[in-house]
DNA sequence: GTATAGGCTTGACAAAAGTCAAACTGGCCG
DNA sequence: CGGCCAGTTTGACTTTTGTCAAGCCTATAC
């Protein structure tokens, strides 16, 4: 682990609280792993052996369903760890993983991992606030897919990218991909993004632009459904 | 609160770990209401200001679109802890809370909730099994949401409701909350139903016959989405 | 520059789910 | 017992979304 990623963990929300002692106790035994784009880290269904931490590149959560389609549960960025639960309760993943973007991952084996938060108050202090915080989108996610349109969750998702204040946006992923996040084929996001344009919303390749915010929210009723 | 309601906390997965003493500390400043069905705990977008824990009746947590229709999060029972990530977090509740069934609910007064919280490592590490816990039952929604079509969610339900081996199954809710449940209208729950009904499932009424479990099982995919 | 591969869009069609309205059911109350 | 009310089912229809196939566009390789 170089310099600059103790840093970055020291950014992170789960670790700005914790001394730097507890960073230490906790990566000791870790290491680090560079995965190319489009590797699998693991399978759903695989037992979990390590806490992921995203050091650099991208990675996306995918469920699988029995036809072969594949779901974006989330994407995740720099910085963020993933899949503590299994982790913590020791049951197997619920999802596989996939590396979009080259990534340097830091690997903390789970048995270590449960060690140190057996342990460790301050680390389970600022677990709970990880959790609590996931769990909210997670939540949010639920009520897009129960109540939004696909038009309307692909209004909503470019609000959230834009801050909820309109303007330039920079697609994060590709647009397959978010589709799938969105719970949608590349078709419907295709045509969602078109219907959009009705509604102020345009761009091209990744660089979008929203003209006017507040009537957007209206559209997808971004205030509503929080 | 009555000496059985200190026996239902004590049986909870949360609080099971915790000395009796960490559980007088929690609650020595809560109160219990009655609440009659119909009655509304909080609106989403509400400040929380207590946490709850359903000692009897029935709750849903629902999110309301803005063309007001309502779609269920999650059901709630005896013993149950909910929406414990606003309080912890201090932030707006994303959902509502009706009771669905005369309830009675000890009212922990959040602020006094976040101070035994600050202080108590057992109830922190109890509290992140909790929320690990509800964390994958949020993902497999999310999974059968973007993975499923109707006729499978709801068979995934009834082989959940059946612990996964068939047989007779009780329907918990009305069909009309449970459709909300599974995110889709109560005029598409009845004709899912009435597809499976070539899967072998029958039933009237609140009862319900899964004739092939292993059958059904392959029907909706269900050890393939977990 | 041209070739090529992948992602993206479009069109025509099919399937799934929602809407509206009407009929049916079952429980509850007078 | 009868009537009422809410929940549920059914039917006809619309809308939304998915599917399949073709074409396009862009980025990179050669």
């Amino acid at each position: 682990m170089r310099s600059d990623d103790r840093a970055l963990l020291k950014s992170t929300p789960l670790f700005s609280d914790l001394p730097a002692t507890a960073i230490d106790r906790l990566t000791y035994t870790a290491f680090v792993q560079n995965l190319p784009a489009g590797a699998v880290l693991f399978q759903q269904g695989d037992q979990p052996e390590f806490l992921y931490i995203l050091l650099s590149g991208r990675v996306a959560l995918t469920g699988r369903s029995a036809e072969g389609d594949e779901a974006v549960i989330e994407f995740f960025r720099r910085g963020d760890v993933f899949i503590a639960p299994a982790v913590i309760l020791d049951l197997p993943y619920l999802m596989s993983t996939r590396v979009l973007q080259d990534a340097r991952i830091l690997m903390i084996p789970a048995e270590h991992f449960r060690d140190v938060l057996a342990r460790d108050p301050a680390l389970n202090a600022a677990l709970v606030r990880e959790l609590a915080r996931h769990w909210r989108l997670l939540i949010r996610q639920i009520k897009d897919l129960k109540l939004r349109t696909a038009p309307q969750r692909l209004a909503a998702y470019l609000l959230d990218l834009s801050g909820g204040h309109g303007g330039n946006v920079l697609l994060p992923e590709e647009r397959k991909l978010m589709a799938g996040r969105l719970g949608m084929t590349p078709e419907s996001f295709s045509r969602a993004f078109a219907q959009l344009a009705a509604e102020g919303v345009t761009g091209r390749g990744r660089n979008v632009v929203i003209a006017d915010a507040a009537h957007l929210r209206g559209f997808c009723a971004y205030d509503d459904i929080l």
